[in-house]
DNA sequence: CTGAAAGCGCTTACAG
DNA sequence: CTGAAAGCGCTTACAG
């Protein structure tokens, strides 16, 4: 077996058509599983294949069609377990579907944002999932992205949104109704002075989950301090920094909902540093079920937002616009569901 | 000002070139920011593409160039943190050298790895970077990767390396020094029966590690159990429900040295299940840092390992390697840095 | 059932 | 300093 094999460069469909002395179209319907060819022609090629090592040249037959095989999912921060659960959720549908994800991070910065989709789209996607940064504006993304590239909208929405974007598909989270279960949950459980802690009032996310808290509260009958509103970097870290904000004055409440599990598992340090045990001496509640909310201590009393099964809800949304570019924009709210866990406790009996 | 726009399809360098009556050999000049080409040509040029609304086709320019500017990044399971970071830090990296991200996740499986990395290779990516999965075979990578395509292992080797596949390059952490040192902290604390809690020891990380554990315990002349030795899967939820096989028979050890930080905070919870105090009942040690360990509670003693910072230098080293694809094989061993904190306890007074 | 030819959007010598 | 022409690796009518 005299071999041709390349060698310093890729072999491509000339080399097989070569190699057994057909053309390069037949090689080509062969790939594509035509059955216009011959089954003992088929044979032979894909003999060639194999022996020549040849792999698919993707971003060839794209440019041919003018078609597009992967998708670009842009995040904020990997590092957050919700949009990471997120990401392998979108990856693992598109996979399934034969695209390839794009990935990009902006770290919450709309200026990287800007720059990160300005490179993606040159890998021409044929569609775009977006988590927005903070502070994100509508026509800043449209400046970048154009209307020819179908959009999803993840999780925020963006700044100064206009009827004319409508084009755009969303897909949220049911933010108020979760809150507003959270707070209730609390209120049946014997308590009355509910903080709301955390998250930043300028991410329409943390104002949907506000809205929810002071309508439960309301429908309570159950006053609301200003200083029971207490900002911070929905992290982790800052949210163990900024718990002395709950107890530096009058009035002290007996418990928090949160703005999400990082926050909360940051509050539950900031307690415990303060000689206060969660779940026993304070109760909180905390959005998004996260893997670790589960196995904190105590147990964290979350609302399930099932992040991996929203990515590839996300996968299905976008891939579904692709079929049908003309459609009326969708908005999706996917339901939360209130998980009663130990974090919850009833107000110490004082 | 009669605008051409063509709707309904991508503006191309065709558009540009009729829109203001030159040639596309001109127009591609003005992108590629070539200084041949006359300044006031330049500027029409310019004001015609931002008219148009053009975007670049990297996939055409590629192809003609036979060049790439994407690379391959396989990991296990975005919802493990220490991944999680890992990726942001190569996608920070790649994307400020103008590469993009093609992410693909295998969820341990090697099956799923090979399809993973077998459709990412038709999109012609410049290099892989891959985190293999369990199990994962040298020669199956191979077959399916081939020799063109410069591939970065990270954090695990596969198994069956042979030497002919030296020309891969490695990124490793000191895994075994990295558990000297936390087994060896724990002795300097005063623990004489110390287990190693986690992991499967059919990972290389695994084993090095337990080498580690070993070696410390030789030379300070301390015996080890058997069953001190406690494998599991590398998630929280395994090692909680594996914790008892430590305390299920005599000789009971008052510390553990845990595969990596997620082995450690489940065994963190499952002893507390057991009403054990984990820093105060018993020591422990996690690996990797992710950034829960310092916010455990109590904080978490493990060795830091910087996955963000190693996905940097992932991503330089692959770049590196497209420059010189010739040069030797590098075998880069990334140090780990013990940080104590609260969970490594002395043993309790008995 | 198979081949010759045109073309996807770009780049790059080569003339002029 | 600018344009005409060939070609990257594929696909797809269109003949035969």
């Amino acid at each position: 077996m005299s071999s041709h094999i390349p060698i310093g460069r890729k072999v491509t469909l000339n080399d097989i058509a070569a190699g057994c002395g057909v053309s390069r179209a037949t090689v080509s319907l062969v790939l594509r599983g035509s059955p216009l060819v011959n089954k003992l022609t088929r044979a032979r090629v894909e003999d060639e294949l194999r022996r020549q090592g040849y792999v698919y040249n993707r971003a060839a037959a794209n440019l041919r069609r003018s078609t597009s095989s992967s998708i670009a999912l842009v995040l904020n921060d990997l590092a957050n377990p919700f949009f990471a659960e997120f990401a392998e959720g979108v990856d693992e549908a598109l996979g399934a579907a034969g695209f390839v994800t794009l990935l990009g991070c902006t770290g919450e910065s709309a200026a990287r944002e800007q720059a990160v989709l300005g490179s993606l789209l040159e890998h021409g996607p044929a569609g775009i999932i977006l988590s927005p940064a903070e502070h994100s504006e509508a026509h800043q993304v449209l400046a970048v992205v154009g209307r020819r590239v179908p959009l999803l909208l993840f999780n925020r929405e963006l700044d100064g949104t206009l009827p004319e974007f409508a084009h755009w598909d969303q897909l949220m989270l049911d933010n108020q109704h979760g809150a507003r279960l959270a707070t209730e949950h609390l209120i049946a459980r014997g308590h009355q002075r509910i903080a709301f802690f955390g998250g930043h009032h300028d991410s329409s996310s943390c104002r949907q989950r506000l809205a929810g808290y002071l309508e439960a509260m309301r429908t309570a009958g159950l006053r609301t301090e200003p200083h029971w509103q207490v900002e911070c970097a929905p992290t982790r870290l800052d949210a163990a920094h900024r718990t002395s904000a709950l107890f530096d004055t009058m009035n002290v409440p007996t418990a928090a909902v949160c703005y999400n599990d990082a926050v909360a598992l940051g509050l539950m340090l900031g307690l415990n540093q303060r000689g206060l045990r969660p779940g026993q001496d304070f109760a909180l509640t905390g959005f998004d079920d996260i893997a670790e909310a589960a196995l904190g201590m105590p147990p964290l009393t979350t609302l399930s937002t099932a992040p991996q099964e929203r990515g590839r809800q996300a996968a299905q949304l976008v891939m579904q616009r692709l079929q049908q570019p003309l459609a009326a924009s969708q908005q999706t709210i996917a339901p939360v569901q209130l998980v009663v866990r130990e974090s919850s406790c009833p107000p110490p009996a004082n």
